[in-house]
RNA sequence: GCCGAGAUAGCUCAGUGGUAGAGCGCGGCCCUGAAAAGGCCGGCGUGGGGGGUCCGAUUCCCUCUCUCGGCA
């Protein structure tokens, strides 16, 4: 049997994988998947950088402004909907080809997600309540006791992560460190490749500065104002540019300085994804060196695929 | 030209007669239902040049250069 393809596009914030992606798809007749925690919310498209409606129209695109940003979103809901599109985009004979640089969306589809314990809003509450009251040496403690494994794992400080272990263990009485050994990744019948776009440091922060220089002439600030009027989940109100505009707006800071702020932010995004996909032997990596078109790097691509 | 202040990390600046720190930046790392989030680790240095005092100078003295104020 013919094993189906998936292809991954990765790399950091940036670095320009869209339009890569976009003239690979052509060359494939793949169709993209966007494989980022932010694109997914509508209304926040110069914001998160978003390809165009036309360019849209050339390829489709899934999962791009698909959610309310007033609704919260995460991995395991961004996984079912990414493998729902995948088995419909089999049964058309597409390729899918996934497009981002949300490593742990990414790294959820290729190795998946332990059996589903979603988030428990009372368990939640109780608990972070109990951090504010008594700290997270407390909860890390508590933590220690129940799951010495995942203890051993998060550092004191991670309330976040220490949270999440807690909830799991009391919901459901198991221990998020057994829980996480099983793990149903993309299985046999799949033929996986996975690229990663990299450039020098320097270039790749140039390019982050630019961008955010770009944004603010495409109209950022009439789009966060507009954005802010309503009240965003706490998932999309983290995307960079949000926080930082904000901060202007209350006049705690000039226009420059939010600019600055966001390059800034931008960049350390861009240095932690970099973190994570080192990591992943996986990944073919093809640098950008010189001044290479989104259709020269889409041929190198093509001819790795074979 | 004169007077004053200063010159220390990529930037802004502390500090000390026994070869130096902080914040930011920068680099590295962790990551399983908030992930553009959250957390951890790392000083990356010809102390403006030259001379002197001293066992020893980044620190004290002299001088030069430069920068910033003020007066001309």
């Amino acid at each position: 049997m013919l094993k189906k393809k998936i292809i991954f596009l990765l790399g950091p914030t940036g670095v320009g994988k869209s339009a890569v992606a976009i003239s690979l798809a052509k060359k494939i007749n793949a169709q993209i998947i966007s494989c980022d925690s932010m694109q997914v919310y509508r209304s926040m498209d110069i914001l998160t950088s978003k390809v165009t409606f036309g360019q849209r129209k050339k390829v489709k695109h899934h999962l791009i402004g698909v959610i309310n940003p007033e609704q919260e979103y995460n991995v395991a809901k961004y996984r079912q909907e990414a493998l729902a599109i995948c088995d419909k985009l089999f049964r058309k004979g597409k390729i899918p080809l996934f497009v981002g640089g949300s490593g742990l969306y990414y790294s959820m589809i290729v190795d998946g997600l332990f059996p589903a314990v979603p988030q428990d809003k009372l368990i939640r509450l109780k608990l972070e309540k109990q951090l504010k009251l008594k700290g997270n040496k407390y909860l890390y403690r508590l933590l220690t006791k129940v799951d010495s494994a995942a203890a051993a794992k998060i550092h004191p400080h991670d309330a976040r992560r220490i949270i999440r272990a807690l909830e799991v263990y009391l919901k459901t009485g198991t221990r998020i460190s057994q829980l996480q050994k099983n793990r149903v990744g993309l299985g046999k019948e799949y033929a996986v490749k996975i690229f990663g776009l990299n450039s020098k440091r320097q270039s790749l922060y140039d390019a982050i500065d630019q961008r955010v220089d770009k944004m603010f002439n495409r109209g950022l600030i009439n789009e966060v104002k507009r954005l802010i009027k309503h009240k965003l989940s706490r998932t999309a109100k983290c995307a960079i540019g949000i926080g930082e505009l904000k901060g202007y707006f209350a006049g705690e800071y000039s226009l420059a300085e939010a600019k600055r702020l966001m390059q800034c932010n931008s960049r350390h995004y861009a240095k932690r994804q970099l973190t994570w996909f080192r990591k992943d032997k996986r990944i073919q990596w093809i640098n950008i060196n010189k001044m290479e078109t989104p259709s020269q790097l889409a041929l190198k691509l093509w001819k790795k695929l074979s």
